[in-house]
DNA sequence: AAGACGAAAGTGGTTGA
DNA sequence: TCAACAACTTTCGTCTT
């Protein structure tokens, strides 16, 4: 267990540790600060409404896949009408009416959203934990009013994909872009305007998460996969990885360790699978080699083969 | 004939003035 | 806001197996 110094929504230095609940809560966001990112049942304390035996929870934990969880504020309630009058009653009434209309809408929006996210998610196996984090992330979008202008699949899909980051189990834009039927780009769109309006922090991808999945649908050994690893390394040690594409790393990693290991497949197959061109897995393989001095590690295999 | 290689031009996004 | 820039893609011709 490691301790969080920083709120990771809202940076807040606030922290406040619930011995009973075994929690750290932000005082500022209300988030519960995970300590590590699997964690179930998350709740923001600032959307609940003040009713003390709504804080004495029971029964099943409160989930962002749901989309009521308290939402919303009431504006206004009788006691403070009658001490109004003329314009500012009038305004209040406004103002009661146009909030009703938001949570409402809120509350459509995210019904619907959720059913999106929770279908996405199935079709591309993600585990559960991928799929809480995206719905939270995605219900602070909403209360945000990111949404607008925007469709709302694809803040679900760019909501998604930030999970996935957030979680390592990096899907590529490709894999999100087929399971929601959303364009690439705009999916890259949404995902950066909303993770940078919410202010969350995404660590760039490691090219080692990859492999596992690209090796499983290249049917490689477990050998080759775990050489191509060790390639990875030694390439981020050289800093031949930073500023290119993870998935392409990734892709001429495992495209090395299958020559090196007899299992060669052709760049066309590690292309398709890592989703990017024959060109691009040449120029990492072109780097790795000259880098890493591997030439004569292919050129002994070769011989072997021969 | 298929795969590997490389050059050249184009695309979308980031950065810095 | 615009231009320069890096990474990546597309396309195509040539070489290798």
């Amino acid at each position: 267990m490691h301790f969080v110094k920083k709120c990771p929504e809202c940076g807040s230095i606030n922290l406040f540790l619930n011995k009973d609940k075994g929690e750290v809560i932000c005082k500022d966001c209300g988030l519960v600060v995970e300590d590590k990112m699997v964690e179930f049942g998350q709740e923001w304390r600032e959307f609940d409404s003040d009713d003390s035996n709504k804080l004495r929870r029971t029964g099943a934990p409160m989930t962002y896949t749901q989309y009521d969880q308290g939402l919303g504020t009431e504006i206004g309630q009788k006691a403070d009408l009658f001490r109004l009058e003329g314009k500012d009653r009038n305004k209040f009434f406004r103002l009661r009416k146009w909030q009703y209309r938001i949570s409402t809408a809120i509350e459509r929006n995210l019904k619907l959203a959720l059913a999106e996210l929770k279908g996405v998610s199935s079709s591309l196996k993600l585990p559960k934990s991928v799929e809480e984090e995206a719905a939270r992330i995605y219900t602070l979008a909403v209360q945000r009013g990111l949404v607008r202008g925007r469709s709302m699949e694809s803040v679900v899909a760019g909501a998604l994909y930030a999970a996935c980051r957030r979680h390592e189990v990096p899907r590529t834009l490709d894999e999100l872009s087929e399971a929601s039927g959303i364009e690439k780009k705009e999916i890259g769109r949404t995902y950066r305007f909303v993770t940078r309006e919410l202010g969350i922090t995404i660590l760039p991808s490691n090219p080692a998460d990859y492999i596992a999945r690209f090796a499983c649908s290249l049917t490689l050994s477990a050998e080759t996969q775990s050489r191509a690893v060790e390639i990875l390394e030694k390439a981020q040690k050289v800093e031949l990885t930073s500023g290119r594409g993870p998935t392409g790393i990734a892709a001429a990693a495992l495209y090395v360790s299958a020559l090196l290991h007899g299992e060669k497949r052709t760049q066309r197959e590690v292309a398709d699978v890592a989703g990017v061109t024959e060109v691009t897995i040449r120029n990492r393989y072109k780097e790795l080699l000259e880098k890493l001095n591997l030439e004569k590690d292919i050129k002994k295999t070769k011989k072997k083969r021969k």
